[in-house]
DNA sequence: GGTAAGTATGTTAGTCCTTACTAACTTTAG
DNA sequence: CTAAAGTTAGTAAGGACTAACATACTTACC
């Protein structure tokens, strides 16, 4: 939040697809920061060095403008998440498969300040969008990783416990730790995320392997 | 948010101790639906039954009367939580201590729904009570099971894992179950509090362990 | 290449509504 | 009959949104 926009003196005249890019990233900073209600378009339209009226030419109403942004994190979150799931599942071993999956949200989360924050408000405020803000991060890598697991379990490497709440601990642990960091600012500054995600892959590993299988075995061939 | 007051059609007069404790009831409930600027004095009033101005009686300003409850929920989830902690550590095993734990807190969240919520609206929204508010409940408790591994490790019982760490996943693995209940609402209806918190001691438990101490033993003689 | 027309970008100055909060008055209960 | 509990009818401030006007940029035409 920045107030560089403030100081541009020549009020720099954009086209269009800028400015509108613009308002979005400073809109986004804002609502992260102090939710919809928290959060008036003219503290947005100040930042941005431009009047009022503006926003309202490039979005009809502030909730076209939140909807806007809501939209761009879920497709920016899902994105990231098939890659990671996909860089995850063609990995060798499940250290490798669980370690990249929470150094990955770890890193993202550091480098995102505003989601989380935006994916709370949303949830808290009970925006519309919420619910597929959701689903298509949170919910869906839980249910790629109760889908290894169940394998896992076949394969006879994991011991027989539920994998719908075993992939909930896990992302309970990691997700905990980024909203912890983002939302409580309780950071815990002397581990790296690669050092948590570590730890965490270690205390959840050895907690659901069968005792025999210590090694790292690779899934479905 | 049961429009049940609304119906009460004398209006009942009430004393002054009576009232407030009404206000205050009602006023938790949206404020944690919709959080502090979500909520205005107006539908407080109308559900209760009562005229707006009878709210600035009893409390100065609206935010008098959010620090009130927030006041109210800290000790209540602060009260609880040492219940617990003691009734924990004087469990005889592990399984009894963790297992009482998460099964308390899953318990607690169940009961009362306005509690995450209102935590997380105060720490997303900013207000100064939300540090006391987080300190006394989450902080807390992480410190307690962090010296309880500590002390584990020093037993022999739980391998070399930083106990902090360690901590945070436990927390995280039910703190983040019981959030996505009452916040995003997917809920898992086939699993007890009591089975979730089973399973989830049962990972960690086996995740800490070291490999030899597969019973368990009384902390501290 | 210069310039006028036309269009995209911007501003000013509001409107109308909601909301926290208040003053002055009324009713009930002990 | 007096004090506590309640009501009515506001005020002032702030916020989303708009209409009407102003200025820079692009393009077309000679």
């Amino acid at each position: 939040m920045a107030s560089a926009a403030l100081q541009q003196k020549p009020p720099t005249r954009m086209r269009a697809e800028r400015r509108r890019n613009q308002i979005v990233a400073i809109a986004a900073e804002f609502f992260s920061q102090k939710g919809f209600r928290g959060t008036t378009t003219k503290e947005i339209a100040d930042h941005a060095g431009v009047s009022e009226a503006i926003i309202f030419r490039h979005f009809a109403t502030k909730d076209d403008l939140y909807r806007a942004i809501l939209d761009y994190k879920v497709n920016q979150g899902s994105e990231r998440m098939k890659e990671n799931l996909n860089e995850a599942a063609g990995r060798k071993d499940d250290n490798a498969y669980f370690g990249s999956l929470a150094f990955e949200m770890l890193e993202f989360h550091s480098k995102d300040r505003t989601f989380m924050r935006l994916l709370l408000f949303s949830a808290l405020e009970g925006h519309d969008l919420s619910e597929i803000f959701f689903n298509s991060t949170a919910r869906e890598m839980k249910n790629h990783i109760r889908r290894y697991i169940k394998q896992r379990i076949v394969d006879g490497a994991f011991r027989r416990i539920d994998p719908g709440l075993a992939a909930r601990a896990f992302m309970g642990m990691v997700m905990n730790q980024a909203q912890v960091r983002n939302v409580f600012h309780d950071d815990d500054l002397r581990f790296s995320n690669r050092q948590m995600a570590d730890q965490f892959v270690d205390i959840f590993l050895n907690g659901i392997r069968k005792p025999g299988h210590r090694g790292s075995r690779i899934v479905r061939g």
